[in-house]
DNA sequence: CTGTTAGCGCTTTCAG
DNA sequence: CTGAAAGCGCTAACAG
């Protein structure tokens, strides 16, 4: 068993030519039922495996898409795999990962490996500093498609899903007002994510809709760290008055934010309330989870992004510009009783 | 920009062979100094990049490892697999997974297609009910090495990594019984899992020693649904006497009986206190986590695997029958302070 | 319906 | 030091 069996071998013992067999073995239209029988029987025999390598180095296609994402350890994109594989398996496709752990080099990097791997395509989640798209943007010369996912770029001419920020964002606003909090603060992420600036441009509108005062030292950053949490927090804390509900980038910031308030000495959800993004699983374990939580389905995410992209596989090159812009919408998922 | 340039491309430009291209590409030692300037300044030029693909054919390897899993949600499963593919990258591999969803079936499709991909080897952790393990060991027809971990076949003839449950479950229990238990229940896995028996023997080995009877009664499993939790930690719960502790086969479980268990008003750590496996991140954000965890370095694991299937793929095939067994040993932290 | 031929891009003897 | 030639396994014109 140590070789393994090639249509030419097929060929050889059936004495016919390797045309035939490759063929027979496809079923392809004009070939006779006797050989096609007498290929396939023989091929079940000597355990015939089509060589993958050998095909695609002929077909110039790999049925292998790469996903990038920052990591794997959140759940959300852990998620957002799971369902991006869902999809890429039931299209007979495989999937390679790439984590860039936030580190913009690390992605450049990962994209080039991809590119000589000769995927099919790729779906990417950007590192949190990634404000330069050069390196994706290149890969149209290489006739790689790319859909981006929830962490996109500002960029019009590109596919993309992503959670609809402001939607999501008024809707947590609206419920913390509704609840009597005037003095909100939010912790966003950093500049270069996209999504920071819709935040606060939501926030803005929230205020002046329901005529609250804005306040612009109520708006700091994290670079998600908890250290950098840690002294968001403060920051928040030291404005004056003091703001009695925030609403931070996502549940781990929610997390490490209320964990250092408690250190301070805060009742949650008393001294102050938090709400944020993303409705982890974990949360349900939680003792003081926070208030709410915008659900920003990552599976769904990521079977959306991977779908478009198993469409734009499966349908010739229509070169048409033709872009996917797809808005998942949240829900506020409330968890105090 | 549509095509790429290729060797030989290159080599009617410069009007050489192929061959000396492809040397002058390589450093090949007998490749002329002004040659091999011209070729790599073209080469550049025209923004070469070798088709992997041609050459993974070529060389009948493709620098890709596949790795199998039950799943990506579980913090466990997505840390070792960070190891994995830190270790990868640095020998220059690819990663390609694969979720079993616990499926033995699916498990055996992924192991197919990942054959049938050319992977140069496999690491895999089983799904829970994997008992027949020749989809696997028929791999090596295909000379495509694997390394099991954590959840690890119960061979003697193949690579593998896994925690050490007899040490581990010996040191919670002792630490049970120095906080005053003596009614110790047992939430074990499926009986298919090797590291149920071992769990069970390690609890029948410390009872003997510190001589405390054996109620088989108190050691019940789960399928790991929290539905099947909940009927576990019932039946315990109606053992006479009722436990007064319970270890719990990892922290999913654990939360799902302690969930349950507060709901039919008992206090946590006090009327019933439970001790567990993973040592997941999530329970540092909870209020009452279980009061002990075995840390089982998931990452460690990986990366222990990963360089294992490395060692093998970078070591010519000494055909020798040298299977690498290593216990990562587990260590308790606890967590009531 | 079947065989012949060529070739994908690259590496690697084997000659010179 | 360099070139010519073969071949990895498979597919797909093109001829019969």
């Amino acid at each position: 068993m140590k070789k393994v069996a090639t249509i030419k071998e097929i060929a050889k013992q059936l004495n016919i030519s390797p045309s035939s067999v490759s063929r027979a073995l496809h079923d392809h239209p004009s070939i006779g039922l006797r050989t096609k029988m007498q290929v396939q029987k023989l091929a079940e025999q000597l355990n015939y495996e089509p060589n993958q390598i050998a095909i695609f180095f002929k077909q110039r296609r790999t049925y292998t898409i790469g996903v990038i994402l920052p990591n794997l350890k959140e759940e959300f994109f852990s998620n957002a795999i799971s369902g991006i594989e869902d999809v890429a398996v039931k299209n007979k496709y495989h999937v390679f990962i790439g984590q860039s752990h936030d580190d913009v080099e690390k992605e450049k990097q990962i994209v080039t490996a991809m590119k000589n791997q000769h995927v099919d395509g790729i779906i990417v989640s950007l590192a949190k500093y990634t404000k330069n798209y050069d390196h994706f943007t290149d890969l149209k010369r290489n006739n790689i498609p790319i859909v981006f996912f929830d962490r996109v770029p500002a960029l019009s001419n590109v596919n993309k899903v992503y959670y609809d920020m402001a939607e999501g964002t008024k809707e947590a606003l609206e419920y913390l007002i509704t609840k009597g909090h005037r003095r909100i603060g939010i912790i966003n992420g950093p500049d270069e994510m996209k999504s920071s600036k819709e935040r606060t441009d939501a926030y803005k509108q929230v205020m002046i809709k329901r005529r609250i005062k804005i306040d612009m030292s109520l708006v700091v950053s994290t670079d998600l760290t908890p250290e950098s949490t840690k002294a968001a927090l403060e920051e928040l804390l030291s404005a004056k008055p003091r703001p009695t509900a925030i609403l931070a980038i996502n549940d781990y910031v929610a997390l490490d934010a209320m964990h250092h308030a408690k250190k301070l000495k805060l009742k949650i959800n008393k001294d102050i309330s938090f709400v944020s993004y993303a409705n982890l699983p974990i949360t349900s374990y939680l003792l003081n989870p926070p208030m709410a939580s915008v659900e920003q389905h990552p599976y769904m995410q990521g079977t959306k992004a991977a779908e478009i992209l198993m469409d734009i596989l499966n349908h010739p090159k229509e070169e048409n510009d033709n872009y996917s812009d797809v808005k998942i919408n949240g829900e506020l998922i409330i968890h105090d009783k």
